[in-house]
DNA sequence: TTGTGATACATGCAAACGCATATATCTGAT
DNA sequence: ATCAGATATATGCGTTTGCATGTATCACAA
């Protein structure tokens, strides 16, 4: 029964975590081209070696539907990024970094990757940083594979 | 120097599991009367045991100042928080939960506390809920702190 | 006490968001 | 071939957000 009590202490920490992290982060001067949500889609987009579909973008980007459709049209305006009705479903679009997009990404990508690690190291052991990784993957992926099932 | 690229991949993980599981409650029904947001409000006033400031409300939220100052007189005219000028400082401003305000934190908190609590002991052992507990409060410790460090 | 800068919060405004819903396409049953 | 869902994305609209800036109060030096 106190179990209840860790898991809720355990999550309250995380969203502490990632609250002063990603102010600290975002305080920062390296968003006067991109900003965070923005960068968040574009590294999900470097990440995959081939166009993706919005839908599959969704999964990673903590926004509603309609605000990431109305994101992407925004970076395809700018040139960042590509897209292109899917081919073997007319219904889906897919989307892609264009070269200025991935260029862009890249030197974001460096700075905020520094920052990441010095702060990540200034508070954590090696070995902490990985075993917050392996928890962290395990809840990510449990978190997802659980919509299937009743509906909470 | 793979460091770097460890520290990196646990940020990653760390949002990654962040969005799943936002995502995932706040799909459940169960914010009608109060968003996630506003929740993470009442939530943070409901464990001071006095009058808070705003700033001070700030440093848990996140969302920029202008924002949060909006969502508290919302809170306010909803009659769930109560705000008053500081006595010591006539700049600030102490906000509290009315009783309804209360009221409300405990009956939406019970709930999510329960999704909260699946949530975690399906993904993790009780030993990686506590160690995932211990590393949160470290970076979150350690983030906040560094503020007063070099410019990044 | 008066002035100078810092701090705490509020407000104007354009941009972005979420919800509900529209549109187009696909899938499978008839 | 047709039609009833289901799925993928887009759009209308009211609300909320962030940025820049305004206002009020504080702290402290001259």
């Amino acid at each position: 029964m106190s179990d209840a009590r860790t898991s809720n202490d355990a999550w309250e920490a995380l969203l502490s975590a990632h609250a002063v992290l990603t102010k600290r982060f975002g305080a920062e001067d390296l968003w006067r081209h991109v900003s965070m949500r923005e960068y968040d889609v574009l590294y999900t987009l470097a990440k995959c070696h081939e166009p993706i579909r919005i839908s599959e973008l969704n999964r990673h980007v903590l926004l509603s539907q309609p605000a990431l459709s109305r994101l992407v049209q925004r970076l395809c305006r700018r040139g960042v990024i590509a897209s292109a009705s899917d081919a073997a479903d007319g219904r889906g679009v897919r989307v892609s970094l264009t070269d200025a997009g991935r260029d862009l990404q890249c030197r974001i990508g460096r700075q905020h990757a520094r920052s990441v690690a010095r702060a990540m190291t200034a508070a954590l052991s090696r070995d902490e940083v990985r075993a917050l990784e392996a928890i962290c993957l395990k809840l990510a992926r449990d978190g997802a594979a659980d919509m299937t099932g009743r509906p909470a």
